[in-house]
DNA sequence: GATGAATGAGTATTCATTCAT
DNA sequence: CATGAATGAATACTCATTCAT
């Protein structure tokens, strides 16, 4: 639910640098008013905010942004609450942050397998693709829930879908220089959802053929590749 | 003073019943007192409660699960406060019963296909299953919203998966009875989350190459049901 | 907490009669605009009305007049809430009828001392005066619940022991007919404080030494008559 | 969101200490959650604490428990809302701090009686001990307030009430030391009683004999008393 | 700067009372 | 008349954000 905003201050945009690939993931959200996170300028600032997005990550991802307090992400860091503040000046702020964090991790892993790329086969391929999402688990489930419950994000939602997109379709093309870069822009729309399916499953350890259905992904998404890189 | 506990007859709201489906997707959620929303006696209120169901969709949908206050759904329906709560006694009811809905609806839809099942191909069969979930785009979008903000409701959220995959799996051993229900389950694990990621590209009507992508999963799909049902 | 008050329509005053003793308890409460319950025309109203002066007795004496609800009380009554409101037409009318009927029987009880007292000696007086309020355990429990919960009810308060006093007094006169009145009303209110005494024991059951301090009021009760009536 | 488990090392804001009969009169309530009330850290909130526990006296004395709502209390003592639930994280956290203050008050005067015990006379003793309760006129009235209006209060009630016999026992043994302590506890039990019949008095200021009630509710005590001291 | 106490708008939920059926 | 569904003001409590220390 709406809380009181105490019309924050009007701070600074987001700084934290995405290294290279990690598309320029939108900034934030509402207007303009809060901005992005401060930078810290010491060694100790930079650990401290390491353990609030920490923190931050996995209570919003054990209970949702809104259900989530500052007051209790501040204290599982160890910080004051003042701290938390004072480098992110709004919970949105904190929430923009923790989603270019994801995105920017996102980007990383898409880097690596851009790399090896051209020396994979479509099942290998299929099989790496598959293993991203899957690999950042509570990250992703912060993210998530983040994504869900605040509708002024749907556009950082877009940024990172985007800059997913973007890296899938830079791994195809990686693979087969031949491809022309629409057909691989499309085709990475369609391997991200399968990828998202992956991830999905990978959320319900306990699930009865999950691991066949994984499987069963795998299999679709080598078929698929196959079928389109020929 | 602690409202009493009306133990309601619990009949689901479930009429539009599915073939031989219809999973009895549980209600559940905390200890007891707040039960099961309240059944209309009058016509009057069973179009209000009907009201009430469709602002609650919509603003769920809109807003996510905590942001979504109860005035504003009233409002929305055009019914006063304590009317939404005569029916529903508590936001986790309205939002069970939401998501009840939501379920009844979906395994409606995947009734149907069961009965054309045994005459429809692959291909036929891959477009229909993925058109499942994107028909029921703000409903699907208010039931997303509430499985992502309520801890409380995985519960809820598994019984809904759960019906679903019951239900491909029904639709496939229509099509191909000699199919080991063991294998149906898996490949219906796997086929949800296709149709998931249908339901995710329909969502975003102005993507770049949603139409191909989309298209590109129905390929994956029709070559793994072809390969998998041959 | 104060509710909102739908501005009853302003009905009739209390009419339902005392006996003979029974003082003239005063009516209501708050200005003027409820008044008192309504006379029920018909035998099925007169067992009606009991019943729901009955229902409300156990539920204010159990959770209070503010933690009580209409619907509560109607429910145990077993009788429409509708139908309530057709004899109360308020919640501090209901209280009120209340504290007159348990008005009026403690003056009948005083009322049948009163025709023994010439021929009790002074500790059979103190013996039964003492036993007038923990005869009503439950009425009592209700009595002061209403009391206590209600500020605007200072008045009937007033009202119930200016007649026991009154009764008291009377009693004495009944036995010492020589006793001057002034005389005997002072000594009505210090009895009355006793008797209150003895009523508040009777609440607590498991007591300690419960029975020896009841005897040791009586003692004292006994002590304070016999000097004064000497 | 769930509140954090303070766990208060709950030193009693007992500090005025009473002699050795000061009773640990407990704290208590519900469960667990909002336990004790959180004692002030600066000099400025332990002045607002005072001035909250005045207004919460004279609100809940006026107009009950239940009636009393929290916003007219803080309102009252020129404080914020959100001032009074930082160290009353509960209604009835507020209400048990109020009632565990009046007892503290209580045992302190108990216990100066105590002292004084051996030099007085049994007039004199009856006459201290009438005297105890209507000094404490606005918190009595409170704290009866609190009594009658919350079942789940009278845990509490009994145990305020335990520490008075404690204390007047202990008075009584000073003054007679050879009093066999059953002895004494039972007739703290209907001394109690009669400051109680006292204290209503004390509330009843235009009584008509309320001056000679009183004396001679005194006088049955000093009977009592002497008689029972013999 | 760093800290954490203070602030007050906002939310879910209750229930006395009315009045259409 | 009798009934019980409908109404909406009122209340306890939360928590993002500020700013005095």
């Amino acid at each position: 639910m709406k809380r009181f905003m105490r019309m924050p201050s009007q701070k600074s945009t987001a700084d934290i640098a995405a290294p290279n690939i990690a598309a320029p993931i939108a900034a934030s959200s509402e207007g303009t008013p809060p901005a992005g996170p401060k930078k810290p300028t010491r060694e100790r600032g930079r650990a401290r905010v390491a353990a609030l997005l920490a923190a931050a990550s996995a209570v919003f991802a054990e209970k949702g942004y809104d259900a989530a307090t500052m007051t209790e992400i501040a204290a599982k860091a160890g910080a004051p609450i003042g701290s938390l503040y004072q480098f992110f000046p709004t919970k949105a702020v904190l929430a923009d942050a923790l989603l270019a964090q994801y995105a920017e991790a996102l980007m990383a892993l898409l880097a690596t397998v851009e790399t090896r790329a051209a020396t994979l086969s479509p099942a290998e391929l299929a099989a790496d693709l598959l293993a991203v999402l899957p690999s950042l688990k509570v990250e992703r489930a912060a993210a998530f829930a983040l994504i869900d419950a605040r509708p002024d994000m749907v556009a950082q939602q877009g940024a990172l879908r985007a800059g997913l997109r973007r890296g899938i379709a830079a791994i195809l093309r990686a693979k087969s220089p031949a491809l022309p870069p629409e057909r691989a822009a499309a085709m990475a729309v369609t391997l991200l959802q399968m990828m998202k399916g992956a991830a999905a499953l990978g959320d319900e350890p306990d699930l009865a053929h999950g691991r066949e259905a994984l499987a069963g992904l795998e299999h679709a998404a080598r078929l698929f590749l196959t079928d389109a890189l020929a």
